[in-house]
DNA sequence: AGCATGTGTGCGCAAGTGTTGACAGACAGA
DNA sequence: TCTGTCTGTCAACACTTGCGCACACATGCT
């Protein structure tokens, strides 16, 4: 299988819609997949469940089923992955990178990825 | 365009030969092109040199041209706009990330990535 | 200059991925 | 039970991406 799992979240977060679906996902709560459907009127809800399909296979989303909705969440998890993989490339700079992790939790700064799609 | 930094960031993040490509000149401070390339039997100096491009072109990786020779080592910045993203998504989390890294750090784990390429 | 080496690029082909439209399943309310 | 709503899945299409081959460019050695 190609798709261990930090190739799963990688190619999950590869594509902009997901990462913004992710992003509106955890501003709130808990979003059922209409509601996250109806943030992007350029999206179908097809492709919209295609990548909550993908986003959850990859672990960084949940699913709770409540009667016909669907609820998607966060997983809280921080993708163990991503950060063995950060470590393993940025060993050297690894405590500049948690520093900065926690500079921008200080500053309680969210960049949100959505306001660069707006004008690259 | 749809070529923001984050986006060229997890895009050539989402290649597994990329992130084998950058794990190894990881480890190494400086790798040739060549050196590169001979590491992946199973590819092409010519594939070598297109994932290259688009890790340098991401800002993840800098080239130092010395000769004939083009030497290729990891850009010391923790990749902002990942750790932008992640904060986004993972405010709640966000220690919990950051204690993460410093445990992988401390365990002087390093994961490799690229153990998962072998099958593909 | 001539030749060998290191490396990037353009072209064409194969493979993967996203989007859409139509259909099916599950559930709530009348 | 029947209908409408919410949602996922399937098949088909267009688009993008990765790969190897041949070629071009730059550099170093003789």
């Amino acid at each position: 299988m190609t798709t261990s799992q930090s190739d799963a979240i990688f190619s999950a977060l590869a594509d902009p819609t997901r990462r913004a679906i992710l992003s509106l996902i955890g501003e709130h709560e808990e979003l059922t997949a209409g509601e996250i459907a109806a943030h992007f009127d350029s999206l179908g809800r097809t492709a919209v469940s295609s990548h909550l399909r993908i986003l959850r296979l990859a672990g960084l989303v949940a699913e709770r089923r409540d009667g016909r909705f669907r609820h998607y969440s966060v997983t809280p998890t921080p993708a163990d992955a991503v950060v063995a993989f950060l470590t393993s490339v940025y060993q050297n700079s690894l405590e500049q990178l948690a520093s900065a992790v926690q500079d921008a939790s200080a500053a309680g700064d969210t960049p949100l990825d959505r306001t660069e799609e707006r004008s690259a």
